[in-house]
DNA sequence: ATCAAATTGTTATTGTATAACATATCACCA
DNA sequence: TGGTGATATGTTATACAATAACAATTTGAT
């Protein structure tokens, strides 16, 4: 893709293609054959991606995802199954007005908003 | 306090006297003296007091606090100083109406929201 | 008292992430 | 042009986080 290196570019490549968020060495499995042999690799791979914004860090799987949207966005939501572990990215919400509210009496400055619904997805929500 | 085990009571009394999040070997580290020796231990009792809503995970830190506030609550709030790295919990907000009529769109059945504001605290602010 | 179930302790291992150093590449200009 | 510092990449080793598997103990019903 565009001016990614050749590192960045199998990872994101692999995360694009994957169906399920990926731990790190579920990607390092996966771009074996284009060379890539090391944690760090990977790593430094992904930072460079999250800083694009081309890729997610799911904070509560140790996992990362491909971002489906086309915003480089400081505000990420996601739905996560318990169940089967599927998560999708929704589209970005505003940062509810009370919790602005209230962030900003004690003086905090947000650069990010990350929320994680937890719950069931459609498929495994049925009894 | 009321009706814990010895272990979860020294892991909660430890987190309580803590000033910032502390991880799992944190709190080993801190109750070592109570007679706790070993990881599954210290897991177990977090187990325990984060399904009585007494400790919350910070999953971005791979850490945890105790609740400050007096709910047994799935909505969690918290700010992050990505300076100091202190936390704070934050009173619980309700689902952004968007956000909940976005994912019941999809049939998602939310059980916990977590929300996790990435920025500067007050004291890391100041330029 | 006996035995099954649940809880707690212990050892060992798996998974996640990064420090520290080696090697190579790049950009600049004397 | 080739030397030099800065940046990027590869590699080894290790630190940090979490759990599996099993042993020992406690509990509670009969």
């Amino acid at each position: 893709m565009k001016d990614l290196t050749q590192n960045q570019n199998a990872v994101y490549r692999h995360l694009r293609m994957a169906t399920r968020p990926q731990s790190a060495y579920d990607i390092l499995d996966g771009v074996r054959e284009q060379g890539l042999r090391a944690p760090p690799q990977i790593y430094r791979a992904l930072k460079a991606l999250t800083d694009r914004g081309l890729v997610h860090r799911v904070e509560s799987l140790n996992a990362f995802i491909a971002c489906d949207l086309k915003h480089k966005n400081n505000r990420i939501v996601f739905s996560i199954c318990d169940d089967c572990g599927n998560v999708e990215e929704l589209a970005p919400v505003d940062i509810p007005p009370e919790l602005k509210h209230m962030s900003q009496q004690s003086g905090f400055q947000t650069r990010k908003m990350v929320i994680e619904l937890v719950g069931k997805c459609s498929d495994c929500g049925q009894v």
